[in-house]
DNA sequence: AAGAGCACGTGATGGA
DNA sequence: TCCATCACGTGCTCTT
């Protein structure tokens, strides 16, 4: 569990002009498995390039021994192949320095991201980079595929009310709205409710000639026999009907499919109306 | 789109001696913004370590020309600087080549994925790459809360279901079942439905005493005058209540809160009944 | 002994 | 000019 630890237990050189840098790299290093401890300073020598006599020479930053890089890394072994050339004439090597401390900052963090990425994704065996990537792909299409699951599963439940918005001026200006009310946006929600061999149905919809009557054929089709009704006036258009009925023994539908079928059928009936 | 393709397309040598290898790299580094055209072959010069007579030479990996690294970068410039140094002794120099080539692979697999990190994270601008790392965090995360959050809204929803199952046995072995059922299970579903000035109310609760005379005094004392109600019974043990009422002037909650007083209330006064 | 993985220093390049 | 970003080749380590 703890494992945020290992951070500066082991010190780099000073360097002259200071370069502090003691705690660096490690974090990665540790974390994606590999050795821990490092400071073999292991030569600081590098090619030298931008010489327009051709010959390719190397040479410290410094006509010094500056132990500049501190943090190569991995202590063992090594330390004894420290080699170098010399370069012919000192120059303004004063520049490459903070360069190659730009870029050892950016890659630094960059793998610090990507651990801040490993740390977000749950179940993650190799915390290898690339992996930690990839990763980090399919689950951000993971999730994005759940979140708009549920904000459509979200959208049925509380479509009512939102609809219920949008008729509020039913009575008033009925012709006047068309056009932004799409036909399919029907106030309709469906719910239903299973107890042993018992159905409670509740409907809420908007008032209709023969509402009641036709839901009621239309269940005695499915094989569910009415027990109790209710039918109550909600605002000037609307209804909300609610119904017990007992499953007859030819009865055989899931919860999904019988509110899938009630839907449709209201719906038709609704648009023959019109 | 198609991004699988640029792999397997240069045919890397098979031994010393050849490296055709054209177009590389590009991708990203066209993704990224940079540079395109590429092939400046720059030298293949580099630093000999492995010698334990000190002084830190540079040579080909042959002694002869080899044009090994075609994909360096950034054609325009260069190629005037080209510098090398030649190695005093020639060595077994296979092994290095493989070690490049598989660098080579990995990094351009690290940057790929990347990118199609980036692709999934939406209204992305600086396409640097820690950046894209930061961001697909902070993205992540921002899903992983909706996500949550979402989850938690359907739960409510769809506690009544799973509260019914549990209660199915309830008219059976009703003592039986203590210490598995928490006191606050109660099973209580309140919803309500606003419209202009008229609320909806649907209730479904476990049979009990007064049940309706209470819940009606109730919603009287919260301003609300009841026009129609419907009591049905679902099961042996459970009711289903709806209520239309209009709300008075001096009404003055919001759904939520009248939501949650109403289920305050009723389970409190279930609790006084036992 | 071979492979995978990482950090390093370096040159090139495009933008303030 | 300087600064940021990149790909590159390299040495090192650890695992198989």
């Amino acid at each position: 569990m703890g494992d945020d630890d290992f951070f500066n237990n082991q010190i780099h050189m000073i360097s002259f002009t200071e370069e502090k840098s003691s705690k660096d790299m490690i974090f990665q290093q540790a974390f994606f498995s590999s050795s821990s401890s490092s400071s073999s300073l292991q030569s600081n020598l590098k090619p030298c390039s931008p010489f327009p006599t051709g010959g390719y020479v190397l040479s410290f930053d410094k006509p010094v021994v500056e132990p500049l890089y501190p943090k190569k890394h991995h202590s063992p072994k090594s330390l004894a192949q420290s080699q170098y050339c010399v370069e012919p004439k000192a120059f303004p090597r004063t520049r490459p320095r903070v360069h190659i401390l730009a870029e050892r900052k950016r890659r630094e963090e960059l793998t610090k991201s990507i651990v801040a990425l490993s740390a977000t994704i749950p179940g993650l065996k190799k915390t290898d980079k690339v992996n930690v990537v990839r990763e980090a792909v399919s689950y951000v299409k993971q999730l994005q595929e759940r979140v708009k699951e549920l904000e459509n599963q979200k959208r049925k439940e509380s479509m009512n009310s939102i609809i219920l918005n949008k008729h509020r001026p039913l009575s008033i200006n009925d012709q006047a709205t068309h056009g932004f009310v799409d036909v399919n946006e029907e106030l309709l929600e469906v719910k239903v409710t299973v107890l042993d061999k018992e159905v409670l149905i509740g409907i809420y919809c908007e008032k209709q000639r023969q509402r009641l009557l036709k839901i009621l054929s239309l269940l005695d089709n499915l094989h569910l026999s009415i027990t109790h009704t209710s039918v109550l006036p909600f605002g000037t258009s609307t209804l909300k009907i609610t119904i017990i009925a007992q499953m007859n023994n030819e009865y055989n539908m899931t919860i999904d499919d019988l509110v899938k079928t009630l839907r449709q059928r209201i719906l038709k009936s609704q648009d023959m109306q019109k």
